[in-house]
DNA sequence: CTGTTAGCGCTTTCAG
DNA sequence: CTGAAAGCGCTAACAG
């Protein structure tokens, strides 16, 4: 099927070693005769086996990505990013998911370095010093982005704590006097990588202790979110805002309210994280803090690169965000 | 840095060929040796070398997934569903992105013949002979999706013109007399592959024609829909729906109408195709055309690792569709 | 039951 | 400037 060095050489009555010369454009070899091999290699249709030449390179042009959370919404942005800018640098991309399997995704992992990938981004539901040693272990670059792992391995993403400190100032500015914080995926906290979420969380908490006072504060870090919220807003008289640690619960809790008559921002604010584009058609518009998923891949991408590279990159980088003021707040 | 069979034979001084029968488990080897060689290996971390492996058994176990739709919103879904199954028969995929490009899409086809995937997954932008004769050329088997590239390359999606017909048959039972299409992306009609929309296309004309005068029909198949479909409904008195090709399309125009005071369904009725799951928080709710990206995805790498296994495929499969009765109609 | 040999297709010395 | 040979790590066929 399939042509061979061999096969060129043979044609043009001379050795591997020449062909090799000729194809790759490596010095020492006769103008005319490269002419004639490449001419012929053209012919044939020829393409190197890319296996072969991984095998005695020892590098492949790969790089994995491993990620869990497919239901968040910036996942299509993040893996278009890291798709197209891996793919500007020559590399391709083997894309693996875990469904926030521990295991699987420890199998993942090891599995991206049984196929010798050149570096792998990680998004991890896995943490503790037992995956912190497993992730050294594995003997290539890795990134992580989203969860951090290891204080050891660079991480990029934003920063969740300023963000949402930013965002509690903006609230307050805005006259809200209650702020209702709602993060069900606490409820995991411990039994899984949450360190996104716990940041957020960490900032609020150190906002609402900046705010001295001025400012109270209601937590909601469970499921049963939405009928805590109705009681919530029916207690005191003060100014209310629900802040979500992300757009997927704002959302949920916008379509519980219209059902409930209660009128956003009228009756309590709202405010998400994230800015995933569907919120393009929701109505009233959410407020959100926005960041670009866009720039997270390419830089993720761009650090791993240069970590193959052999080069030193940051431990931390942090991509900026924005408070985007929407009509429900 | 990484142990290799050879090390593992000196240490347990045997061969090559005894480490590897007792590290594949092949027939004729001494049980006692075989555990002997199976413990140093297991203390050695020792892990096989894939690429190795993979030059010499003539398959990879990966497989290629070419997708130029990244805003689609079924994306995440169907690639969810493909890394999903892939995974489960053993596979690896890469994932190449091609932005619509059509030369970037040839590219990526060649690079991952390169780089011998056993199969690839096409959703094509590309059309035409040329084309055809390119992918056939290709030496891997290849399964279509979403937009067909030839009768001779296996397809699978729903059956999109059936789907259409069905949905203008129940919009005339809901007693709508009058049905605006929008396609914006037909305007690109001949210049890029849009199978799956010019299906849907010629299903609303065959169902109109079917309806023999008791539907009348407007067809917006350009950029401008919006405003068009402003001046649609200022004429004549009869009861209108707008039907989308798409939900993306039917939530822009919901989210215009809302701005211009127009009610929906009271007004005009309002339906898309997809059942993206955006919908799940968009009131009032969009009534749709659903099938299962999963089933798609998943049934793709079926009938992809049917081929790989030189088992012969049906040339055409179709997913069930259902109509979505949501509130906008 | 085990060792040897010959590749998979390519790159990379080292001679000539 | 070109050829020959060794080797990447593994598998498979053939002897012993």
């Amino acid at each position: 099927m399939s042509k061979t060095s061999q096969q060129i050489a043979e044609i043009c009555g001379v050795s591997r070693g020449t062909v090799d010369r000729a194809l790759n454009n490596r010095p020492g070899i006769n103008p005319e005769t490269k002419e004639r091999i490449l001419k012929v290699a053209e012919q044939l249709g020829y393409r190197p086996h890319f296996l072969a030449q991984s095998l005695v390179k020892g590098s492949t042009k790969s790089i994995g990505a491993v990620l869990f959370d497919i239901n968040n919404r910036i996942f299509p942005q993040l893996v278009n990013a890291i798709e197209t800018r891996a793919s500007e640098l020559g590399y391709f991309l083997y894309l693996t998911l875990t469904n926030k399997d521990p295991e699987k995704e420890r199998e993942c992992l090891q599995h991206l370095v049984d196929r010798r990938v050149d570096g792998i981004l990680l998004l991890s539901v896995n943490k503790g010093d037992d995956f912190e040693r497993f992730v050294s272990k594995l003997g290539v670059p890795v990134i992580t982005f989203g969860n951090l792992v290891s204080d050891e391995i660079p991480y990029i993403w934003v920063d969740d704590r300023k963000a949402i400190r930013d965002a509690v100032k903006r609230l307050a500015a805005l006259g809200y006097e209650e702020i209702i914080y709602v993060s069900p995926p606490m409820a995991l906290s411990g039994r899984t990588n949450l360190y996104a979420v716990e940041q957020r969380h960490a900032g609020f908490r150190q906002a609402i202790a900046e705010a001295g006072g001025a400012l109270s504060a209601d937590l909601i870090l469970h499921k049963g979110y939405l009928e805590e919220i109705e009681g919530l807003l029916r207690k005191g008289s003060k100014r209310k805002v629900i802040l979500c640690t992300s757009d997927k619960y704002a959302l949920k809790v916008l379509l519980h309210l219209k059902k409930k008559g209660i009128r956003v921002p009228q009756d309590v604010g709202l405010m998400g994280f994230d800015n995933i584009d569907t919120l393009e058609y929701i109505t009233p518009s959410l407020s959100t803090i926005a960041y670009s998923a866009d720039e997270v891949g390419t830089k993720a991408v761009d650090l791993l690169v240069d970590r193959i590279a052999g080069r030193n990159v940051p431990l931390r980088t942090m991509v900026p965000h924005e408070i985007i003021e929407g009509e429900s707040t």
